[in-house]
DNA sequence: CCTTGTGTATTGTGTATGTAATACACTAAT
DNA sequence: ATTAGTGTATTACATACACAATACACAAGG
């Protein structure tokens, strides 16, 4: 029995000023940086994430190949992506912290811009993993 | 005697895919809607933001009038750039967290993708908040 | 064999972004 | 008047992104 692709695992903003592609290409790393996405683990179909997400099939297969180049992803000929094996030292715990960086950095630079204390951005962020917990 | 602009209030991403016209349009959004900038403050000049930061006189002016457009900044003819005086509903303390949602929001979407732990989370943020104090 | 499902290559189109080089209207100070 | 400093309009060009419409090579199942 091959293992089941995960029905849905992306969530897009077509709003945004970040590409497409890009969006899917990070998210799919951090899946897997994190330990979400096991090695052999197949991706929805290209054509599934387009129709899902109303883009084009091209944008998918654009984030995919950029995975595949770099060691993230396995090309299986006639069959779709999966999650390659692990190379040698990938994913080391803190290095997983290390990725949320970029996103810690433009949290606080915003809320300092915005005169917002640390005491109520520690409570904002309470609030909203709180949230997200309860759906 | 005017009131002092600014020396260099912008931090700019030239790498990132937010364009730079945007990320100086919410920069000053936030200073403004934080009170960090005052009604009567005089903004940098479009070429001195342009030569500090290597990019075109022209990007500048596009968020300016960007923002004169929204009302947040004031036009005067010949001198230059000014924070508006503020109108009827503007700044609510309660609207300025909510200006913080989508960093949020791109925070916690990335914690779950990486399987951290909320605790860490909230234990990465600290520490972000404490590094940042002690400049 | 044939059908269905993988990912991908190709060509063309449209929009947004940023740069470059001028030129202009306005204000303030000399 | 002249000079230097504001922001801005204009034109042209290059690049990135996404879409649209095809067509192809491969694999698995009937």
């Amino acid at each position: 029995m091959a293992p089941s692709p995960v029905s849905d695992p992306f969530q897009l903003n077509p709003q945004g000023s970040t590409p497409l592609y890009r969006q899917l290409v990070e998210q799919v790393q951090r899946l897997v940086a994190g330990g979400l996405w096991q090695p052999g683990d197949e991706l929805p179909s290209v054509r599934a994430v387009a129709e899902r997400h109303a883009i084009n099939p091209m944008t998918v297969s654009k984030a995919y190949s950029l995975l595949e180049a770099e060691g993230v992803l396995e090309r299986r000929r006639g069959v779709g992506m999966a999650v390659a094996a692990r190379r040698a030292g990938d994913a080391a715990p803190s290095d997983r912290l290390a990725l949320l960086g970029p996103a810690l950095d433009a949290l606080v630079q915003q809320a300092r811009q915005l005169g917002v204390p640390d005491t109520a951005l520690q409570a904002a962020l309470q609030q909203r993993l709180d949230q997200e917990d309860s759906r």
